[in-house]
DNA sequence: GATGAATGAGCCTTCATTCAT
DNA sequence: GATGAATGAAGGCTCATTCAT
């Protein structure tokens, strides 16, 4: 006995609003994409809106239509970026594994999500540490992430894995020798095979925050 | 018989010239200063030239006429703090102590001499990594102090006091971690004292670099 | 013997054609409907085709189907409210009575008229006495009223009815106390009822024009 | 014997700043009359800032360091011009006559007033009566002249000298019936002189205001 | 035919730089 | 030399109009 035929789709309702939808959000990726190229190439003042559109191949009308600014478009790529890596680092939070290991399990999550994504780390190198001057804003992607850093952390060192330190100063502490081993893997020309980049990293990761860490 | 027209004075040849010489010299410095305000409080596009004339309280004209432009002053400042610095390394490897004495003394002075320089560290926290987006030029300050940091590790390595990885990579960590440091102290308020700062920074930088450090 | 093939309706030879004609001219009109209230609230550039798209609940396209541009709606309003004020006024000029009464016929005219398309009087407040800053152009409605006009000034002046002024200087005033006294009704509120704003009106017709006006 | 040298100005304390406000005082007329120029030319929205920066050779940027913006320019000129306006009616009404014959002095400062300044007069022209769209604000120098002019016909219909109606409407009309004048003054070419226009202004005004007015 | 998304010319505004005083 | 007012090029953004679906 034959079932009804499925559905293409379920689009809630509204067709024509979900296609909408639909396509507005291709649109977002490509505009975000193409602003990620430009603000990796130069500074935010550098990079003109122009070059977004030239790069997207869309209308300045058509970013416009999408984004209320130029800084909305580089606070997206921050926002969209820092919740896809928030996403990994709950991930691996969820798996429960011991404190050294979450730490591992998440500077292999940087290093593979900014190796696979050139342009938002330069865009990243750029900016900084302009985060230690603005005051901290709860309710920030950054913030979140160095808040479950700051867990693990707490659980490391308690259980005497880690060093004891203040627990979010190692969790800046990771972030930022994440930033800089990743800035001498772009200045030396993005050269180096990404196993063997997580691998290094790791080995500092060890040697900078194990109590008693394996001299390498 | 006419005598020969007198010279107004005596020193260095032209004493007309010395004396502007001075003068301008003290502006210079001046300008610098007060841009190295405006740069600590905003980023580069922010910071208007107007806000430093301000600052300085002197004319537009003025400046103008010591510097060529905005971008100018930016980099007078980097240029004018890093010789300042590299000279300190210089004096610090002058002394011909071991590599890890050596290494504490650079690390020492990085941390003397931004806490004692604050804004030229926010200013600094402002770049980032942005080094590692453009090609390295050589004659750079950076460049220099980079060489020279990583010649002691090179040493230290082939003594067996640091840990044997690529010296330049070390070079370029113990920069890192050193703004990483600062950038940490900045974010919660620069209240941690000076000597307190620097042996928490020495504890870290015996962990990243020593072979056999001590489990702090 | 074929019958000829039969004509499907009667009107003007294409019914196809005529279908079209007949949907176009309903959509023009909602068209305009929409537009007037868009302009009645917003000066002509702060007012979006947008807007009224929105309001008309019409594509863009549909719009610029109709209508060549923002301007020419604009246009279209007044030439369309214009012609059916022109053929009231032309309607009361054919009932042939004395000068007096036709004026008060027409100025009673305006009135109902105005008072009761709201939204073409807010537009037409708007637009002010701008018409005195353009050079006259003969075949505009708003020039055929104001000839209609000055006729019946020119009867009535011979007749000694009205005082001995400029006739076409008459008719303007007439128009103009006419928006004048509606300005007012506007601003109040729009409370008084509609014969009460006409019999004010009409007294103020006659203290303006008659010869011989009974004071009150 | 000799007089010491007198001085030749006294600037308030302050002669530098004194000077920038002259030569700013100068500035901001000389962009205001090229924009009543312009502004009487086109609406605000075909009258462009460059259209201004041309018209008063002045660059955009010294426009912009005396006005805000656009909008504030043109403001700037309604302001400037009811606040003259405005002294010219105080004046007027200090003089403490009887209420007809301090109506027809207002009358008469306004056709002089908008006749001597044409461009201005334009300008209006093109404004309409939006005054009734927008809710009266007070402290508003329109509302202001409103008020004084109000405050006249009341003490003018107490005495019987006046219609009874609501002064505030008869004061509204002297306005309109003022603007209704000049539009037509305008669209006849402007060539009739000042005094007879004034004087077929004066007439009207005794038609429109006057309980037992001389039939003319 | 109807739709409404896409376009891009154009304008307001800013600010690095110049130059008359 | 010092000043700071004047300049005008350039960029973010809007919205009338078009056109692919």
């Amino acid at each position: 006995m034959a079932a009804p035929p499925p559905k293409k789709k379920a689009p809630s309702a509204h067709p024509r609003a979900a296609a909408r939808a639909a396509r507005e959000s291709v649109y977002r990726e490509h505009i975000l994409a193409a602003a990620e190229h430009v603000f990796a190439a130069k500074p935010f003042d550098e990079a003109k809106v122009q070059d977004i559109s030239r790069e997207a191949e869309l209308s300045m009308g058509s970013i416009y239509g999408l984004f209320p600014g130029k800084e909305q478009i580089f606070a997206s790529i921050t926002e969209q970026r820092g919740n896809e890596i928030l996403e990994l680092v709950r991930a691996v939070i969820a798996r429960n594994q011991g404190p050294l290991e979450t730490i591992e399990a998440i500077a292999t999550t940087y290093i593979h999500y900014l190796h696979d994504h050139p342009h938002f780390l330069r865009m990243n190198l750029r900016t900084g540490a302009a985060w230690a001057l603005e005051p901290r804003t709860a309710h920030n992607v950054a913030e979140e992430i160095h808040e479950l850093q700051t867990g693990v952390f707490e659980r490391g060192i308690e259980a005497g894995v880690f060093i004891d330190d203040d627990p979010r100063y190692l969790a800046t502490l990771l972030t930022g020798i994440d930033q800089i081993h990743l800035a001498h893997w772009v200045q030396t020309g993005m050269k180096q095979p990404r196993d063997e980049l997580r691998e290094d990293f790791l080995r500092l990761v060890r040697r900078t925050f194990l109590r008693n860490s394996p001299r390498n």
